[in-house]
DNA sequence: CAATTGATGTAATGTCATAACATATAATGC
DNA sequence: GCATTATATGTTATGACATTACATCAATTG
């Protein structure tokens, strides 16, 4: 699974996929310290691929990355997440209908689509009960 | 319109009303700083004034700001940016369909929604015949 | 007119991300 | 093999975005 992937890839990749919620490029740096990365850049690359081949994701509303949840179905295009503010856990979804009306949106109005963020801030089921 | 705006308010306000596209806050700060405006806080409490009212939003994937392009119909819910990477002009939509979409979703996961983020990133009709 | 509330000003700091340059490692073609 | 190219890595410095903490000022209210 996490096979072609170089050593500081490895790394990163690893930190997310044992991590409970979204990290921050910082976070992940720190966490990787004691295997000798150093530097922000590090991090920052190995993510840039890792996004490429579609096994982590970033949250823009959070300046954050998380290892996809469907490492095995990668390219689903047009993901959505749902993202708890209480506990900082991340649900991740997607819906063809909501797909097909962005996707009719954009052709009507001769808009070329690259990617589309989709992020729903709020308080999960359990969050809601403790509150 | 902008009646019960304080200073610094209509400033800001003016500013993302008079611009071409989306600003970053320190963008805004620096044209306004013949209005004696010297400090990001200055602008960041503004926006984040306005940004209640509904008079401005956040794009999350420029980290940057735009004058609602619906002034007076605030309180749309669920509106949706269509981000061209080549001019860098903002189409505001939005979509019942999808807004149904996400609330079902939502609902049926115990999910309570506070902000729901739509970001379509790619290159306008315009910039795809220039290139 | 004291007390509260909200807006403002300023400095310092925190957080997220990339530019620029040097070096190393691996794969490819001759 | 060996030069060539491409990719990954390491390091420093810097740029870009956002907030904390503290002081002051003005308007409102009881």
């Amino acid at each position: 699974m996490t096979a072609d992937l170089t050593r500081n890839q490895n790394l990163v990749m690893k930190t997310l996929s044992g991590a409970e919620g979204p990290l921050s490029a910082y976070t992940i740096l720190d966490r990787l310290r004691d295997d000798g990365l150093r530097a922000p850049l590090q991090v920052y690359r190995a993510l840039d691929k890792l996004l490429e081949m579609g096994l982590v994701h970033r949250l823009e509303s959070l300046n954050a990355f998380v290892a996809c949840a469907h490492p095995h179905c990668h390219e689903q295009e047009l993901i959505a997440f749902a993202i708890c503010d209480g506990c900082g856990k991340v649900e991740e979804f997607s819906d063809d209908v909501v797909k097909e009306r962005l996707d009719g949106w954009a052709t009507s109005h001769r808009f070329r689509a690259a990617k589309t963020t989709i992020e729903i801030r709020g308080d999960c089921g359990g969050c809601t009960d403790r509150s």
